[in-house]
DNA sequence: CTGTTAGCGCTTTCAG
DNA sequence: CTGAAAGCGCTAACAG
C-alpha cells in the first residue's frame, strides 16, 4: 500500500531495460547472474510488488483456482479444502473459494464467475443430484471430489472399503449381530454405496443384515436406532459421524453400553464422548492433496483425465 | 472456455465502437438504450465474457476481496465466513480465502499474496496475539474480526454480554452456586474477558467464584470439571461449546444431572447430545455480514473507520 | 451519445 | 545476455 512501483521503476533504478526487470521475475536463465542479483537487490530494498493482474492478463495465467464446495461448514468438505490450500498454496496459486449449497444453479453462476476470472482450474465438490455438464466442458481444468464421472478427472472416496473397514473391525471380533444406520440411497454416495457395502459385507460373512437409513442428522439416526435394535444386537455400523453420534445416544439411554458403534469421519468428538465407538477416516484431508497435486499437474499438461480413490483408514 | 472473444470482436459484430461496448459494460448511463440493447443482445448470443483481469489492471479495482481465517474448521468462523460470502456475493465481489493457521507470519504472507493481487479490501479474523500492524497499513480497506484495534475496523463479539447472558439465565433461576470453566486468560477475548465477565457477574450478583482455566479443547474442560464441582453446585458457564462438551460429559459420569451447563456457540450438537444444557450463540453469521457490509460500505467511500460489537443471543 | 486515442503493468518476440 | 518495441483486453479522457 505504499507507492504504485511498476516494472519500469525498477528497471531505471537498476540501470537496466524493463525486459530484463521482468526476466528476473519469470526466473528467465538467460540473465547474467550478476545483473540478477543487482535487480533483485533493488526490488528487495523498494518493496516492489508485481502486479498480478497485470501478469495474469498477459501471461494468461492468473495463478488462481477456483474451489466450489457445498457448504463451508461441512467438516469432511473443509478437511478436504484445507487439504488442497496446502498443495496450490505452495504451488503458488491461490484460491478462489464459493458456496454451492447444493444448488446445480449456484454451482453453475460460481462456475461462470470463475471462468470469467481466469481460474486456471476448478475443484468441485460433487454433491447428489449435481450436474457435472457445465463441468464437463472444462476438461482438464477440473477436478471434481466425491463423485463419478468418466468424462472428468475425479477424486473418490472409497465408500465400499469405508464400510467393508468397520464391518471386518467387528466381524473379527467375531460379532454376528452387526446394524446398519445410514442415509436415504436416493444419495448416491453416502446413501447408496456404502448401504450396498453393507449388504455385501453381511452376505460374505453370512450374516443377517439389519438396517434403517434416513436423513443425515443426529435426530434421525436417533429415532431410527429402535428398529435396528434387537436383544442380540452387538455393534451398529453408522454411515457417518452424524449419525453415530445420534444413534450412540439413543444407545445410551436405552442403556445398551454392550453395543458398539462405528462411524465416518474422523471426528474426535464421537469417541470422546462416547466411549464405545470408532470412527473411519475417509481420508478428506489426503483426497484434498491429491486433488489439488491432480489438477496442478493436469494444468501443466504432465497428467491427464485420472480417476482416484482415496483409502479409507481406522 | 469456447474461444477468445475480446471487446473488438463484440464492437464489430454489434458494429459499434470498442468504447460503446466497455460502456454497455461498466453501465454508463450515457449509452442509447437502443444501442445498449443491441450490444448486450450480442454479447449474450456470442458467450463473450469479459476478462476481470484486464478490467482488473485498468480499473485498478479486481472485484475480490480477501479473507484471512485462523482455520477452515473453526466452526466459529466458518459460520462467519458463510456470512461474509452472502454479502460480498451479493455486491459483485469474490473472496479468496486462506488461513492463518494462528501464525502471524502466515498471515502476513497473506497479506502480501493479496495485496500483490491487487484485492478491494480484506476481512481478517484475529487469534490471540496476532499482530495487526501489517493490517494496519491497510487503512479503510480491512476489517478485522475477534480482535480490539482503534486503528482500523472491526467487528468484535461481545465477550462479557455472551457470559452475562448465560449468568443471567441462571441467576434468573434462583440458581446461587454457578461456577465456571474457560480458557486460559493469555487468551484476551474468549480467555480473558470471559472469564471477567464471570468475575463482575459474581459480584454484581454476590455469589462466590468458583472457576478453572485450561485449554481450548474438551479434554482440559473434561478435566477441569472435578476442580469446579462441589455438592451445592447448580450450573457451570463454558466459555465455549467445546469446553461445555467436555464439562458435560464429566458431569454425565458423575451422575450430576442436576447440574446445568451452557456453553457458546450455539452448536446443536451440545444440547442434543447433553439435555441439561444450553448455548448462546455471539452471533457469528450476523458478524460475518456486517463486517462484510462494514468493508463493502468503507470500500465505497461512505463509511470511515468503525467498530461494531456482535450482539449475542440465546 | 459515440468513435478515436492513449495507455495500465507486464511478457515476449526481435534485434542487437 | 539485454534493450527496444509490440501488444494482451479493457477503461477513460478527448474530441466530435
Amino acid at each position: 500500500m505504499t507507492q504504485k512501483l511498476t516494472i519500469l521503476d525498477i528497471a531505471k533504478l537498476s540501470g537496466v531495460g524493463k525486459s530484463t526487470v521482468s526476466r528476473v521475475l519469470t526466473n528467465d536463465p538467460k540473465v547474467k547472474p550478476e545483473t540478477r542479483e543487482k535487480v533483485e537487490q533493488v526490488i528487495r530494498d523498494s518493496g516492489y510488488v508485481p502486479s498480478k493482474s497485470a501478469q495474469a492478463m498477459r501471461g494468461g495465467s492468473a495463478k488462481v483456482v477456483g474451489i466450489i464446495l457445498s457448504r463451508l461448514d461441512s467438516p469432511s468438505e473443509n478437511k478436504a479444502v484445507s487439504g488442497i490450500l496446502e498443495v496450490i498454496y505452495q504451488a503458488g496459486y491461490d484460491a478462489v473459494i464459493m458456496e454451492s449449497q447444493f444448488s446445480t444453479e449456484k454451482t453453475n453462476e460460481h462456475l461462470a464467475v470463475l471462468q470469467k476470472r481466469n481460474v486456471d482450474g476448478v475443484i468441485v465438490f460433487g454433491f447428489s443430484g449435481c450436474d457435472l455438464t457445465a463441468i464437463e466442458s472444462l476438461k482438464h481444468k477440473a477436478v471434481v471430489i466425491a463423485v463419478d464421472t468418466d468424462r472428468i478427472s475425479s477424486v473418490g472416496y472409497d465408500n465400499h472399503g469405508i464400510i467393508e473397514l468397520a464391518m471386518n473391525h467387528f466381524l473379527h471380533q467375531g460379532k454376528r449381530f452387526v446394524s446398519y444406520v445410514g442415509v436415504d440411497p436416493s444419495d448416491k454416495t453416502t446413501g447408496l454405496m456404502r448401504l450396498n457395502a453393507y449388504k455385501e459385507c453381511c452376505q460374505q460373512a453370512g450374516i443377517e443384515p439389519c438396517y434403517q437409513t434416513g436423513q443425515l442428522s443426529h435426530e434421525s439416526a436417533y429415532q431410527l436406532t429402535d428398529d435396528v435394535v434387537q436383544p442380540e444386537t452387538q455393534a451398529i455400523v453408522c454411515a457417518s459421524d452424524t449419525l453415530a453420534m445420534g444413534v450412540a445416544k439413543r444407545l445410551q439411554e436405552l442403556g445398551r453400553s454392550d453395543i458398539q458403534v462405528s462411524g465416518v469421519g474422523a471426528t474426535d468428538l464421537l469417541s470422546f464422548i462416547f466411549p464405545n465407538t470408532f470412527s473411519i477416516d475417509p481420508g478428506y484431508f489426503k483426497a484434498g492433496h491429491a486433488s489439488a497435486n491432480l489438477l496442478i499437474k493436469q494444468l501443466s499438461g504432465q497428467q491427464t483425465i485420472t480417476h482416484l480413490t482415496q483409502q479409507a483408514s481406522l
